[in-house]
RNA sequence: GGAGGAGUGGCAGAGCGGUUGAAUGCACCGGUCUUGAAAACCGGCAUACUGAGAGGUAUCGGGGGUUCGAAUCCCUCCUCCUCCGCCA
């Protein structure tokens, strides 16, 4: 959520961010509704302070007069204040509806995108930042796309996860499941490795923290939802795990904080059919590692390259051909300023696949999540989140599958068969 | 799941209807003293909104209520502790 100072402050530049976005004229007059109804707001709680300002006075009063005796005089003064109650409360709920309306318009504006983010529309319109060197392996017409060959060297059981919970739930199994273990302990050790502190958080959360980081209102729909607990299965770890910082003030000597965590995640994905959800192209349940900074403002930009090269080497370790988009101003996450994308060719598909996402939300969750940071001055700012994919299992396995598909069997990377123990999948 | 107890500032802990945004101690920051440090002493030390400022308003787990007035009384939800039950 962006704050009322930057809406007033940068008015033209929100509108610009906007405007890459692909927002309308039409549309962007949310941004003067906004203006307007804060200034109503400052204006309905100046009044509604006085009238509680003279509440509290008078109220001493009574009490002073009660203390020395003078019954008649209090409750004179009594009635005088039902009156003042009787307007107070009025401008109570005037102010109440006008920050439920200041919210939900302010819950409907997107972050600002960087001015590095590209305009565009759709997916097409994002810019390739780096682009892997080699050639594109070419495998031939023999080459199996990942779901034959999980059936060939039984890895994975895509109807038996249907049987027993319903399509986009596979099961993995013997050097399948070996596979997946291995490859969340190699990325959990990389990120250690890189300064990241572990954690496993919870995978379930509740309404506040899917809020602080945007999933509600907004991505109400993708999510699964436990209605009798009121709680909701995370879509990925970055929730529970950046609201370790909801409601917190750091010192400035805390920064950089850097955490890491495997977690699976659960999507509902609804209305997602065709090719495209094929084999492990798109499931309900995955597994991640997620890495994820709070860094000071100054230095977020810097600490986001930092992320990209960390995904970068993790690819590279796997000798998975990439490449890296940066994502224009229409395909850009609600919440994030800046966004690169990875994607993995699969080479039998002969599809990019997408892997990991690593953004820069700037102030936009630390917003709502009130993460802040005191400075030398002991004044509080609002710190800047980021995150990414540090990777996202089940595509990696679909790519690293078909990529290294030889006639002998599938040749584990090197990097990796310290984790999975052996070097090929027979 | 059942019964009982409790939730107050960074921490500990008073207050249980009227200048209490909240005593006191510890921690922390600044100062005096000291060659330096410690000790001692003095001062400061929650968050948010609003105002040029003085100040005003809100917040004592969350929400609602009673009252002229609530940290204090009532209702409700949440969390923690103790006992019982169940259990990886």
């Amino acid at each position: 959520m962006l704050t009322l100072r930057k809406i007033r402050e940068n008015k033209e530049n929100v509108i610009r961010g906007l405007e890459k976005r692909g927002w309308s004229a039409d549309r962007l007059t949310i941004v003067d509704q906004i203006i307007a109804l804060d200034d109503k707001r400052k204006e309905t709680q100046t009044s509604l302070d006085q009238h509680l300002s003279d509440i509290n006075r008078i109220s001493k009063e009574i009490g002073g007069l009660f203390k020395s005796g003078k019954g008649d005089e209090a409750n004179a003064l009594k009635s005088k204040i039902s009156d003042i109650k009787e307007i107070s409360s009025t401008l109570e709920s005037t102010q109440k509806g006008v920050l439920a309306e200041l919210d939900e318009l302010l819950l409907s504006v997107p972050n600002v995108p960087h001015d590095t983010v590209p305009a565009g529309v759709t997916e097409d319109d994002n810019e390739i930042a780096e682009h892997w060197t080699g050639d594109l392996p070419d495998l031939g017409d023999d080459a199996l796309p990942h779901w034959e060959l999980a059936k060939q060297y039984n890895l994975i059981d895509f109807e038996l996860g249907t049987k027993i919970t319903g399509s986009g739930f596979p099961l993995y199994r013997g050097q399948g499941a070996k596979l997946q273990r291995a490859l969340i302990s190699f990325f959990l050790d990389e990120a250690s490795e890189a300064g990241y502190e572990e954690v496993m958080p919870p995978l379930l959360v509740n309404a506040d923290t899917a809020r602080a980081t945007g999933q509600l209102p907004d991505k109400e729909g993708q999510m699964y939802y436990a209605e009798k607990d009121d709680l909701y299965l995370i879509p990925t770890a970055e929730v529970p795990v950046t609201n370790i910082y909801r409601d917190v003030i750091i010192s400035e000597d805390d920064f950089p904080i850097k955490l890491t965590g495997h977690t699976p995640c659960f999507r509902r994905e609804a209305g997602s059919y065709g090719s495209d959800v094929k084999g492990l192209n798109r499931v309900h349940q995955f597994d991640k590692v997620e890495i994820v900074q709070i860094a000071h403002p100054d230095r977020s930009y810097d600490v986001l390259t930092e992320m990209v090269d960390h995904v970068k080497q993790l690819l590279e370790k796997l000798e998975l051909p990439y490449r890296i988009l940066r994502l224009c101003g229409g395909d850009l996450g609600f919440t994030s300023a800046l966004t690169f994308d990875f994607e993995v060719y699969s080479a039998a598909q002969k599809k990019w696949l997408e892997v990991s996402s690593v953004s820069n939300f700037e102030t936009f969750q630390s917003n709502r999540l009130k993460l802040r940071y005191k400075d030398g001055n002991g004044k509080k700012h609002l710190a800047h989140t980021l995150n990414g994919s540090a990777l996202a299992l089940a595509r990696i396995v679909a790519s690293l599958l078909e990529n290294h598909q030889t006639t002998e069997g599938i040749v584990i990377p090197k990097a990796l068969v310290p984790y999975t123990k052996f070097e090929i999948i027979k």
